[in-house]
DNA sequence: CATAGTCTGGACTGACCGGTCCATTCCAGG
DNA sequence: CCTGGAATGGACCGGTCAGTCCAGACTATG
């Protein structure tokens, strides 16, 4: 990291960021070079290691960075405010959304089988990533459960663990076939089985 | 392809394969090159073209189709024959058993991730063995409706679809954290949902 | 307006690596 | 045992690309 960034400084590293995020979308992480990324965010190679001085892993992990807290903020504000059945499907919906318009690009994962064995700090990134989305249903599944809309007995580590693999599983299913079938069937049944559960045990 | 392989021939080109795969498997796709599998295989530059007249992706892609092969072969015989609870429950010890070995390689998506995108071959790998991955968990869920221990208004299509996604998901997680949490939390939910409803329908 | 540090351009380098080529050895069939 | 094709060894090539370097422009601050 450069010691010291004036405000138009700020502004080229940014602009180099989302344009190297974008081409690499487009291209994928294996196949992207300097080059394509200079010409993207018209820079100059001079620019990139004068914001990057560690070269591309320096350049790829902050886009990984900047991937990863896209990825939650494209739930709000549904994530964060799970607390009925209703708000559950207006999330579902928006996941959904979100992977369809993304389709088979996965800027996050490739990045990851990319830097990610190398260096550590990437696994870092996905890591928290998941940490925080799994936190984020398993208060939805406490918030329901205050609510009296759900046993206090779920497992809600259990629960919120095999929904955050539910998502997980659709989105690689996704980018693997072009197909989000495998998304849908995921999230429906895992959220029919959760709504399920609880109306047995609020029926027995 | 070549057009004629002795049995000496043969044998080489599978000593290429395994090794190739294995030192894929401990090197990861982005870093490893064609020294890398000359090295490993004892074998010469042009023993590799000679074998594989397309190059590198061209092996690749057999390595693929090799790993593959083997994703399904690992589950046996315990995935074709899911036609009671117990038969489920030796399936699921035998995929945490099989991932919990492999750990965070990821041979085959990471290979996808690799040549994917530009080859078609790949994809068309990947999609393929999903297809029977599916259909053998369909199959077994048949079995458990025929055996009279699963009612038949059960979505067949999308129960084996959505526990697809859930072995993937925690599969894909396991590789990015290095923990097998979710993916034992994803089979287990989702094997006692299916449980679950059963019990609930035939009690009903 | 002076100047020091930031920002930018672009030529250059050196290593790496996939792929080619030719020479040599091996081996199966006649 | 001859011979043609398969199998192998390894030198060599050419392109690519991350990273270096220096020169010059810009700009904040005193």
């Amino acid at each position: 990291m450069s010691r010291q960034l004036t405000a138009k400084g700020h502004s080229t590293r940014a602009r180099i960021i989302e344009g190297a995020a974008a081409v690499l979308r487009e291209l994928g992480v294996a196949v992207v070079t300097l080059e394509d990324i200079m010409a993207r965010t018209r820079t100059s190679k001079s620019q990139l290691f004068h914001y990057f001085p560690a070269g591309k892993d320096e350049l790829l992990l902050a886009v990984a960075q900047f991937e990863a807290d896209r990825v939650l903020d494209d739930q709000q504000p549904h994530l964060g405010r799970l607390d009925s059945w209703a708000a559950w499907q207006r999330w579902r919906d928006a996941v959904i959304e979100r992977y369809e318009k993304q389709g088979d690009q996965c800027p996050l994962g490739a990045l990851f089988f990319q830097v990610g064995r190398s260096t550590p700090g990437a696994r870092a990134i996905v890591v928290e990533l998941l940490r925080r989305w799994q936190e984020s249903l398993a208060e939805g599944i406490r918030a329901l459960q205050a609510a009296g809309r759900l046993p206090a007995e779920v497992n809600v580590e259990q629960r919120s663990a095999a929904l955050l693999a539910a998502v997980q599983g659709g989105v690689i299913i996704l980018q693997t076939t072009g197909e989000i079938h495998h998304l849908r069937a995921a999230l429906d049944q895992a959220l029919a089985d959760l709504r399920g559960g609880a109306e047995q045990r609020v029926r027995g």
